[in-house]
DNA sequence: TCAAAAGTGTTCGTAGTACACCCATGT
DNA sequence: ACATGGGTGTACTACGAACACTTTTGA
């Protein structure tokens, strides 16, 4: 198996190895009042340039257990409604020095999570980020593009949306994660169907400009669930 | 960023951790001549039990480049027309001994492909597997789910089925990996639209038992694609 | 000429898009 | 009343599933 003695080339990984464990954090946030909200990542500042937050892997922990850990006590970041296995960055040159293997999570907050970051910490619109250490760059757009691709065939929302919000939030919360407009009206007819939205019977107060008060949705699961998982050549039945 | 000093908790990664790289390589293979091809990994046998190959990280190598290095190395297999990352196993006690982190690769193997394995290898039918060392299984479980789930919407059967086959063929490939038929006419209009495969104009012998000649039809690509984005919520025009 | 396998065509259901129209509230 | 946003209904399109029917070969 796995553990066999020697072999015959390339060195040998049990000396001069780390593994670190590194973090995308999305949320959704309003970045100027009365605008549009947009996605945003927890960077944090490092000497010369901002870098995802993560460390070291625990000795008694999993790497999710570790990520969780990390971002609780370094970022104070503790309502991560979801955090799934990003990719594993392993280039021997990503990160000079000793070698460096990142295994990367994203991480979702919700809306209405509390945002109490320490001075070193700050969110950054994805579409505005500056300048980033090593491949983080590389990181941050995998996850990007990863949770845009489960937007459309999962319910991974429920870690971005607030826990009663109408559907006019959720809306703006996948438009500013998938980068485009998404219609409101078909967007409920879909997750109604899927059973991923269901109404909680509430309405919400109508906005500062007028207009019928919104009802008020939640998610049906508040962990993920793939909700669309035969795109085609479905088994039959 | 992520190198900063010591942290106050759960020990240090630095000491005694091991990562080993560990490949779910399947095959559709004919394990009774006459019968249905079946879905197959390739497992090499240690002291006790059946495991999956794989071993340490090369100090110079991308760990896609020590799996393939392995593979090639130990199991003679070098034909591996797709790899891509599966996940990582990380939990502290899934191997005695030194904390050993295993990033998995799932690769797969064309039909056409020569398989002349060393002694102690084998393929096994995914669904009559032998006992497995620690938590192989679950890899090996976790990766026959991602591929079935990626011939919905990739390409990727192109990395199963060789050069050139007849639609039948494909088929048969599709339904080992599924683990349900799928009928074969759909299955070219589907293949077709989305330009997956290409009639090569070509066509192959007729069966044993009579019957009429079928086209040959190619992979328009030997590289993953995603050929079904957007199962919803597709970008406006 | 018959069986076997391949290929073509047709029907049907359904999910998703676009968009028009109706409802409820504040000013 | 009217502007503003929320909600409902309807037509259209397109993809995939199911299946019948036709074509080409070997015995």
């Amino acid at each position: 198996m796995s553990a066999e003695g020697s072999d015959s080339s390339a060195g040998d990984g049990s000396v001069g190895l780390r593994v670190e464990v590194l973090s995308v954090v999305f949320q959704v946030r309003e970045t100027q009042p009365d605008t549009a909200p947009a996605l945003c990542v927890l960077l944090t500042k490092s000497s010369d340039a901002w870098a995802l937050p993560g460390g070291d892997v625990g000795a008694a922990e999993t790497l999710s257990e570790s990520a969780r850990r990390l971002l609780a006590d370094k970022m104070d970041v503790r309502k991560v409604a979801h955090l799934e296995q990003l990719s594993v960055f392993s280039d021997p040159h990503r990160v000079p020095g000793i070698r460096t293997i990142a295994s990367t999570y994203i991480g979702l907050v919700p809306t209405d999570a509390p945002a109490r970051l320490p001075a070193e910490a700050a969110w950054h619109e994805v579409d505005a980020l500056p300048s980033l250490a090593y491949d983080h760059a590389d990181i941050i757009a995998a996850g990007r593009h990863r949770v845009a691709a489960k937007l459309s065939y999962t319910n991974i929302a429920f870690a971005l949306a607030p826990a009663r919000f109408p559907m006019s939030e959720l809306s703006e919360i996948y438009c500013a994660a998938l980068g485009y407009a998404v219609d409101t009206t078909n967007l409920l007819r879909i997750l109604s169907r899927r059973a991923v939205v269901v109404s909680t019977g509430t309405v919400g107060k109508t906005g500062r400009t007028g207009g019928r008060p919104p009802a008020l949705y939640a998610f049906a699961d508040n962990e993920l669930r793939v909700t669309d998982e035969f795109a085609t050549l479905r088994p039959p039945m």
